[in-house]
DNA sequence: CTAATACAGTTCGTGGAGCGAACTAACCCC
DNA sequence: GGGGTTAGTTCGCTCCACGAACTGTATTAG
């Protein structure tokens, strides 16, 4: 493992970037009343309704303990929960319009923070950071969740 | 911010990455029946035994929050809370026999998977990884906590 | 040397989070 | 239409985290 010279471990700097991550998600989330969980759930729900069992999938919960998250984030008004006009067991967790604006504020505000992390990279590292970690989250297939909103994440069907 | 080619985005690189890093702490943890908070307070205290109050600085919790952590994990019987010699009001929270087993245990297969994750990265590449995450860390000066194990430790062995 | 203050930890009450097991209701389909 | 699947909820439990209030020791001021 490659760091004779003062150097930080691979190991070590993915543990703590990843501390520091999770900071700023429950800092920022905080900051706007969410709990991380709930600012997740949001932000998951930022492009379209999701039925419980999708959502439990794509957060990797049980759906015993997503039906508690919908309901305290029901309860603070930022979700609803609408009945799949296709399935009548089902139902679609849908952003209210204040949670919708919640939403935005708290994505903008949390990818403004985590962007600032590396702020001490030049443009190009930051590149060569965002290509290598990249490559190392598909290699382990995340669970394509999180903030999936980069773009991309519409296509996502069932 | 640079992705205008297929790459993505140094935000979701960080946030994914945090997410893989997280799903490994818990499920490690969970093979050797520890909460990731009960995993960290063992790594926390591999090298030398800690108060609370030192504890509840380098794990960022409240003290009440702590004093739960402490006994829980002493009801496992991988912890003790020693008088400190020094001060009467003061505990020195110390590894038990088999809390510095499970530490060991834990701490290296945590470590061990995590670096399994960069495994497609080449030497050179995981190397430029480190560094940049770590310069990342350094600039943001993570609390200085989570797995110390790693300033000395590379090579580390108590 | 006492009195005020600071500090170390604990207790208590509250709420969020996560789980599995058991349950209801709707769907599917053969 | 009956059996198996699927969607979600409920229940009981544990863990985690917090702040406020508290006990008791240390420290420092006067």
């Amino acid at each position: 493992m490659g760091k004779d010279d003062g150097q930080i471990g691979v190991v070590a700097a993915l543990v703590r970037s990843t501390f520091l991550v999770n900071a700023v998600y429950a800092q920022s989330g905080q900051e706007h009343g969410l709990t991380s969980q709930q600012g997740q759930l949001l932000c998951v729900l930022m492009p379209q309704p999701y039925g419980m069992s999708e959502l439990s999938a794509m957060l990797g919960l049980a759906k015993s303990s997503l039906t508690g998250l919908v309901d305290r984030t029901e309860r603070n008004g930022l979700v609803r929960r609408e009945p799949d006009p296709h399935d009548s067991r089902a139902v679609r967790v849908a952003l209210t319009r204040q949670g919708s604006k919640l939403a935005e504020e708290f994505y903008v505000e949390t990818c403004r923070r985590i962007e600032q992390l590396p702020a001490g990279l030049s443009a190009a590292e930051r590149d060569t950071l965002a290509t290598l970690l990249g490559r190392v989250v598909l290699d382990n297939k995340v669970p394509v969740i999180f903030m999936e909103l980069d773009d991309g994440a519409s296509a996502r069907k069932h």
